[in-house]
DNA sequence: AGGCCGACTTAACACAGGTTGGCGCACGTT
DNA sequence: AACGTGCGCCAACCTGTGTTAAGTCGGCCT
């Protein structure tokens, strides 16, 4: 089975089967497992690493001195955390595992090594870094000037294209592996509002969400309600 | 007169005379100037140049399709826009001049040829990408977790040191030439809560601003009302 | 089966920040 | 000088979201 990295790059990139190869190595070797609510690499460390989620959601958080936390990215299955790391000083936030997880880690010259004289693979990991800076900035007008029920509604339309791309969404239902309070930092509020605006959403018959499962039960009108243009994905 | 880029990065990367030189051509060829309110990039466009601020104010946002707009990140001068577009699909987002701007248009190649051979001149690239990454996500968890004073406060601390860089500020004086209004589509707030938490950092003896010029009179002061941690921009 | 624990749910209340609308000043235009 | 315009400023009122504090449900361990 391949790595979730290929799968999603396949979409979008011509891949001979050498540099497919190559990508899929670049999840074989050092694989580790973090459990639930650890770091896998903390605010103030210096990282030489990168690391490929291959299993389990993982999240970008940063914690201030008083406990308020803000979660500045989700990382999925098939999500690389920087690509380009190499060139990285100090890190100024944390990765955390929001469940457990599982993480291949991948040292600069591994990655030197799979780019040299395979301007594919390159590709590859320029897509990544675009798209997750696309994001990032999606995120920014969310937490800005999105109300509540849009924010939700967006983030799960972002998710559903995410996970479907590495092919673990099935059809209209998702994992949902994680807490309200995580959403709630995520989104920029709290725990009970998130479950209000759940309520909101469910009641609205645009979602159901039982035992860590997410069933989008309407897809435009969840878009419609989170102002949602899949165009920042750079799907295609 | 150098171009500010070079300014900038001058503090952080040794250059060579010649990879001043490189640098500093960047931002001599189709130099252009735009009208405050005017975009420089459209949001639906394609772009197949990069610009270089040399002058005045703009900022990367988003609009939505009801009127309400969310800016995800101001651009100074010395700022480039995409140090890497190259790579770049279509655009997500539109840029924006503030105040009366000037720009220089980058072509791709011009990049292309002024990264060969000169490592000093990439590594120039990846830090102010890695820099405005690392703003991106700091702006992600004010909006998500600071209060409307911190935020302010946080901002105004971050506008102090990026014009420190480049040579704009003087002393604990910077230029503010925005208005309250843009700073609410910034922070994620309306112009009227802007001013009211402006008068409270005002009251509160910790800044003064008259006539577009921002005073910081208490710089500790804002740092620790903003938590504000320098760390992230790069610095040193 | 029973008990425990973590996560979800709900309700009542509080408050930060949004909304609306009005006033005044500084500038630029004629 | 008169006028218009854009922006800063302010006050009154309103509302979305935060706070606090109880429940409740379901899964897991013994």
């Amino acid at each position: 089975m391949e790595n979730p990295f290929v799968r999603k790059m396949e979409r979008h990139v011509r891949l001979a089967p050498e540099d497919r190869a190559v990508l899929d190595g670049l999840g074989r070797l050092h694989v580790r497992h973090v459990a639930a609510r650890q770091d896998i690499e903390g605010q103030q460390s210096d990282p030489y690493h990168t690391h490929l989620i291959l299993d389990g959601w993982a999240c970008r958080y940063k914690q201030f001195p008083d406990g308020r936390r803000a979660i500045v990215a989700l990382l999925l299955p098939g999500d690389l955390c920087d690509p380009f790391v190499f060139r990285r000083a100090r890190m100024d936030h944390a990765i955390g595992a929001l469940t457990p997880v599982t993480v291949a880690r991948i040292a600069p010259d591994q990655i030197g090594e799979a780019i040299r004289g395979r301007p594919a693979v390159e590709e590859c990991l320029w897509r990544e870094l675009l798209a997750a800076t696309a994001i990032h900035r999606e995120w920014i007008a969310s937490v800005g000037r999105r109300s509540a029920i849009e924010r939700l509604a967006h983030l799960f339309c972002e998710l559903h294209l995410r996970l479907t791309r590495v092919g673990l969404a099935d059809g209209m239902t998702l994992p949902m592996p994680v807490t309200q309070p995580d959403l709630a930092d995520a989104l920029g509020q709290t725990s009970v509002h998130i479950n209000r605006t759940l309520k909101e959403l469910r009641t609205g018959g645009l979602v159901a969400l039982r035992s860590r499962r997410l069933t989008i039960r309407d897809l435009d009108g969840l878009r419609e309600r989170g102002l949602f243009d899949p165009a920042y994905l750079q799907l295609s």
